[in-house]
DNA sequence: GTTAAAATCTATAAAAACGATAGGGTAAAG
DNA sequence: CTTTACCCTATCGTTTTTATAGATTTTAAC
C-alpha cells in the first residue's frame, strides 16, 4: 500500500510542474489545492527539499518551487526519498539490500524468485517516467 | 513492503508443493523447516485452506496439503488472498476498487496515472507465474 | 533601520491503525 | 485418550498519520 507521504509528497510536485513558473507556492495553497493537512505536508516538502528536489524562499512573497525541471525528476528517485526501497523484500532491494534471517539460501527461495520479478516491473516503470510524463 | 504472512504462506506453499506427494503434512514440520512461527503459520494455513489451496485432516498422520497441481496455483489468487489488493492504491484496483476521497477527477490524478502502470507490471508478473515455476 | 507580518523550520507527541505473536480452549480423527 | 487441526481473543510493538506549540528567518512596509 502506497503510504499518504509518498501520495501528498507526488501530488505536491505535480501541482508544482502544473504551475510552470519558478514562482514560489505556499504550503497553504497547495494544500488546499490538493486537500492535503498542511501540517503533514509541510513535512513531506521538507524532505523533498533537504534531498534536492525542491527550493524554499522563507518569508513574505516566500514558499516551494522546483529545483529541476520536471523532465529531469525520475520517480524512482522520488519514490525512493518518498517511500523508501521499491522492493517489497529487502532481498531484492538494489538500494537497501539486506539478507533474511530464516532463508539459508537465497536463489533457492520461491519468495526471492517471485520478488526479483516484481521488482524488475516496478524499476521499469519508475524509470520510464518522469514528473513531466505524469502532467501531460 | 511484503507482509510476513504473505512470505510464509508462499513458503508453506513451496514447501508442500516440493514435497510432492499427497500426504498430509503437520503445521509444526512446515513451521520448522521454514522458521516460521507455528501459531501464526497456523492462522494462515487456515486462511488457505478457506480460499481453496490447501485441504486439512484432523487427527493423527493429520496436516495440509495441496488441494491442486502446482501448475494450477497461479500468484494474483494466491497474493490476493494472503496480501490483499495487488495495486498499490484502491482507486487502480481491479478487484478492491475505491474512490479517492481527494481527488476530484481520477484520469487527471498523477497518482492514478503512475500506479496504474505499476499495477499492470505486477499483474503481468503474477499471472506468468504459478507455485510450480517458483520451485523449478 | 525598525518593526511586524508571513512564511518556513523544528521538535514532540498523541492517536490511530496495523502486524506479528502467544495462550487457551474446542472438535474431530485415529 | 492422544494427536492434531480449528477457533477466538488479547497483547505487544511498530509504523503511519495527524496535531500542537513554538522558534527562526526573510521580506515588505513604514
Amino acid at each position: 500500500m502506497l503510504s499518504k507521504k509518498t501520495k501528498y509528497g507526488l501530488k505536491a510536485l505535480t501541482y508544482l510542474a502544473s504551475i510552470d513558473s519558478k514562482e514560489p507556492v505556499q504550503i497553504a495553497e497547495i494544500a488546499k489545492h490538493e486537500n492535503i493537512s498542511q501540517k503533514f505536508l509541510e513535512s513531506i516538502l521538507l524532505t523533498l527539499r533537504r534531498n534536492g528536489f525542491l527550493g524554499s524562499k522563507k518569508g513574505k512573497g516566500g514558499g516551494y518551487y522546483l529545483i529541476k525541471e520536471p523532465e529531469e525528476i525520475v520517480m524512482t528517485a522520488v519514490i525512493r526519498v518518498l517511500e523508501g526501497p521499491i522492493a517489497m523484500v529487502p532481498c531484492v532491494s538494489l538500494n537497501f539490500y539486506e539478507k533474511c534471517d530464516d532463508c539459508p539460501d537465497e536463489n533457492k527461495c520461491s519468495v526471492h524468485k517471485l520478488m526479483l520479478q516484481v521488482r524488475d516491473g516496478a524499476l521499469e516503470v519508475y524509470r520510464n517516467n518522469t514528473l513531466a510524463d505524469l502532467i501531460a
